[in-house]
DNA sequence: CTCTGTGAAGCTTTTCACAGCT
DNA sequence: AGCTGTGAAAAGCTTCACAGAG
């Protein structure tokens, strides 16, 4: 798991976002996206950090690491700004992703609506079991995954997820990696090890619940604040 | 949006464990569970470390919140360690969840396998869609959005899932508040507004994506790096 | 001697508050 | 006057390095 970092590179446009920003910038894309489509033309920092759910300030700093792209006394024009943070999220163009794994959560994510608009493109479908190879979902044939690296290379995909159980996702990602690709969204419940230059992120669905379950336990256990004798 | 925070009571237990730390806690767990079923009785913090991908002086530091559970010069308890890590995280008991909408993404999720040895079980479904109403997945009837409250209330259940699409997740944010729910999880792709006392965490497939995407970007377009006479 | 538990240092992220442009 | 862009302060998180228990 190698996370790119360069605090600030003092060269032409400024480099080096900080990662959580880089996490932010989605987010207002998102919103921008909201505003545009209500006809908004133009907003400032505190409209759109309340329609992204962030401090105005935040959003401020957030921006100003790509450059000065507002107005002051006005705020930033909606189509540009989406334009600016478009650009360097890398969405001008759209990006290809394999998907490993076609069981309920792996043809979920086929299916999933939400990529589409954001720039991503399921290309092609891979699973190890044969009586799922050859199946179509969401239009999609899937592929055996010794087609892996042939897949790859001719579509030119850098993004895999794995939608694997556990157990076999550290097989996979090796396979991934084998086949070229350089990034890979971990929906398995398991940590992968991989080399230098793959990015790997793991979205993990029950520790969030559990981590939701910790705070529930908190909420109702502490509520007698009772001091003892 | 609530993230309830004290940072360090001076009470009995120790109290108010960091988030970061709240966030890696269900990680040991499944490390430590993964030693126990290799028959591993005890371990140091750098095995432990490896099996969770973290640096031994962050898991170290994380457990010190708990209090002192490990013995110096030897290691930790592999089982004693995962009970005061599952008692700490709420899980002695099992969670209860609602999941509202089961299309692809709600029913991947009622029939993910990860849940039930993590200590969460998904005890009821709801959707709006007539035609999905009474259909049943992953053995459970799927019942319609206004019986949510009565559901809720019976069950005891505290913790709701929304995996419905962008639009409708503020209703349903609404119905589950509403219903007595005090903690969400939101997959759909929109903000949720909620009252003070509800938490809500957000997971968002597309984001990820476009996080390594930007990174994948960089990787190519940085490569050649010239310096210009 | 080994490995934990933890102050202290270092780094990142957030928030504040205001100078400066329009 | 209004709102951006940003240094500087504050908060939070990670890592170091070592005292101290076994």
């Amino acid at each position: 798991m190698t996370i790119l970092r360069s605090p600030r590179l003092a060269d032409g446009t400024a480099r080096g976002i900080p990662d959580a920003t880089v996490a932010r910038l989605p987010v207002y894309l998102r919103a921008l996206n909201a505003l545009a489509e209500q006809g908004v033309l133009s907003c400032a920092s505190g409209e759109l950090a309340e329609q992204a759910g962030v401090n105005p300030a935040k959003l401020r700093k957030d921006l100003s690491y790509l450059g000065s792209y507002g107005t002051r006394g006005v705020g930033y024009d909606v189509e540009y700004l989406r334009y600016q943070i478009a650009r360097e999220m890398g969405q001008t163009q759209d990006w290809d992703v394999v998907i490993v794994g076609v069981g309920n959560l792996g043809s979920a994510l086929s299916a999933y609506q939400g990529f589409s608009t954001r720039g991503i493109r399921v290309a092609a479908l891979v699973d190890a079991d044969p009586r799922r190879v050859g199946t179509t979902i969401s239009d999609i044939v899937v592929s055996p995954v010794d087609q892996l690296g042939a897949i790859v290379a001719e579509r030119r995909i850098s993004i895999g997820v794995i939608a694997t159980p556990g157990e076999a996702a550290q097989e996979v990602a090796d396979r991934l990696v084998e086949a070229g690709i350089t990034s890979i969204l971990n929906f398995a419940p398991a940590l992968v090890q991989v080399p230098d230059g793959v990015d790997v992120r793991k979205v993990d669905l029950s520790i969030e619940l559990q981590i939701l379950a910790y705070h529930e336990q908190r909420k109702t256990s502490s509520e007698p604040k009772v001091i003892e004798a």
